[in-house]
DNA sequence: CTGAAAGCGCTTACAG
DNA sequence: CTGAAAGCGCTTACAG
């Protein structure tokens, strides 16, 4: 910045005024500068400048894993938005630990960001102490929690797989089992679980809890899970899956066995990730907006950074249930 | 700093040195220091340390798509190196575009960063320039250019997919294709094209370029290569994909269209995602040492940021063809 | 419209 | 073993 200035002949008190406000400059001045500046290829030193506003534009985004086209999609869309913004995202990923996230955004908190988007409601307690006390902007996505750290916007993981296990039972399934990824404290999996008993309980039925299983995150899971439930109950008619993936590889998995899909035993996912419509059957699914959440959640925190946010602390985005050939 | 200071009854010098070098502090100075730290539940700066070091830990990773679980693998383990030696590193996403990517760059670089990962061997020439002014440590990866900026660490891809076709050719298939990735400069693929057309010159075939196709990145891009060859080329016997995202579209569209994989048609990717070998027909396919492709990156790029690196300019991890039931 | 001073939280380099 | 001074590249707040 002193070299502009020095070419540009001016102080760089005078360079620092054109890039934040040009419009205090005059004319000719601001061209010499601006000349200057494009023949250096001057790219202004963030740290610095992170240094003097106390506070950086780096935004920390935590999510449980990058290995789903749908965090994915969530992430590019996240990302583009505060892009846009003028922020820096950095995603880290706790492998569906809340210790791990804890670690990491004490490492984040080093580099004074402003705003955290964290996944889900389920965090350790120092977790939350540690947002308040940094005055951390937050939002909470993909759940919906009652009392949110700050903002939530997310969809209810209760209601979409109530409504799921609901319109099993409509399509004529009686022994539906649940599918989830195994993590401790993981509000979204609990939720939908919930969600799952809650609607077989208003059916009349009697969940059986050993109906439902966990397993790791990925396709191999899927497979697992479907050997799980059926070992212990071979009358499964129906498996809802908290997760797509899940449900990839149980119903590659069915394919192996020669069990039909749905004839045999139908499965259903959650996500709507790009396969489950490419995927021989179709996936039966819940399609969640997760470009658009990517997009609102950059939106609302951007403004809560800014204090231009007077939205409400949770903003529901829905999801919809989408019939296809697996059930 | 100033508080834990205050609070051990010393100058935040001696704070600063019980962080950087303990041992030249009296054991019952760092002692009290410690506590202070505790107590304050204290987290350096990242963003001064940054400034007075003259270039930050911030690492910019730039890959072409995070929607694969071969690149969320890569970054996952690179990631966590990076982490592991202190380092913060920030993953952009460049959808395949060179100048996009530069765009990228330009941004990052205002965060000061002593090292950068970029993805391939194609840049736009400004991207080399801004990497050499910059004084910047880089790695090149996934890909093994001739003169790489600073250092390669990768594989071949024309070797990995001339020996892929060549082994298609040995297996009996004679009328090969190749279905890739659409990008503008994208070395990769090139490379790829150029060993599919070695392979079946060093068997005395006439490749056709009408043989080949692109399509987006995605599922839906690996049909649309599969119809679009088929179109033409309706004796095609094999197609070798330059990802196991694509090949792994077509395998689904073969059996919507009711073709028999491999004895109407076989099938190759590249890669060796998870889905590969759960998949049915399972994906013959080309594996990638992708785990320890992030590592060695993240070693490699630390070391050289350290000036500890005193290995090859080129690393080579090598592949390995994987045969399954696709092929 | 432009500039001189002070400060953000840390470290390097020098004294003691 | 500990401290006082100066500086990293920028901005805010005040003068002119």
């Amino acid at each position: 910045m002193r070299e502009i200035a020095e070419r540009a002949q001016v102080t760089k008190m005078t360079v620092s005024r054109a890039l934040r406000t040009p419009a205090k400059v005059a004319p000719e001045t601001l061209r010499r500068i601006r000349l200057a500046m494009e023949e250096l290829n001057f790219v202004p030193n963030q740290v610095a400048l992170s240094l003097t506003e106390r506070g950086s534009r780096i935004v920390p985004v935590i999510v449980p894993s990058l290995a789903s086209s749908i965090f994915s999609d969530f992430i590019e869309e996240l990302s583009r938005s505060l892009d846009f913004a003028g922020f820096t995202p950095v995603v880290g990923c706790s492998s569906f630990d809340v210790t791990f996230e804890e670690k990491l955004l004490v490492k984040y908190l080093g580099w004074q960001p402003r705003g955290v988007v964290l996944t889900g409601a389920s965090h350790t307690p120092e977790t939350r102490a540690l947002c308040q006390r940094a005055g951390l902007a937050v939002v909470q996505t993909w759940s919906l929690p009652d009392d949110p750290f700050d903002i939530a916007v997310g969809f209810s993981n209760f209601d979409a797989m109530r409504k799921m296990v609901a319109s099993l039972r409509d399509w004529g399934y009686r022994r539906i089992g649940f599918g989830y990824v195994d993590a401790v404290r993981n509000d979204r999996t609990a939720d939908r679980r919930a969600g799952w008993l809650a609607a077989l309980q208003a059916a009349g039925d009697t969940p059986l809890d050993t109906r439902t299983q966990g397993a790791a995150f990925g396709t191999p899971g899927g497979a697992e899970i479907l050997r799980g439930i059926l070992r212990r109950h071979p009358d499964t008619d129906a498996i809802a899956f908290g997760s797509d993936v899940l449900a990839v590889g149980a119903v590659l998995e069915c394919r192996r066995m020669g069990l039909r899909v749905p004839e045999d035993i139908a499965i259903t996912g959650f996500g709507d990730m790009g396969l489950a419509s490419i995927i021989s059957p179709t996936l039966t699914t819940v399609r969640l907006p997760v470009r658009e959440l990517g997009r609102v959640c950059a939106e609302t925190l951007v403004g809560r950074m800014e204090n231009t946010y007077h939205g409400p602390a949770r903003v529901d985005l829905g999801f919809e249930i989408v019939r296809r050939e697996s059930a």
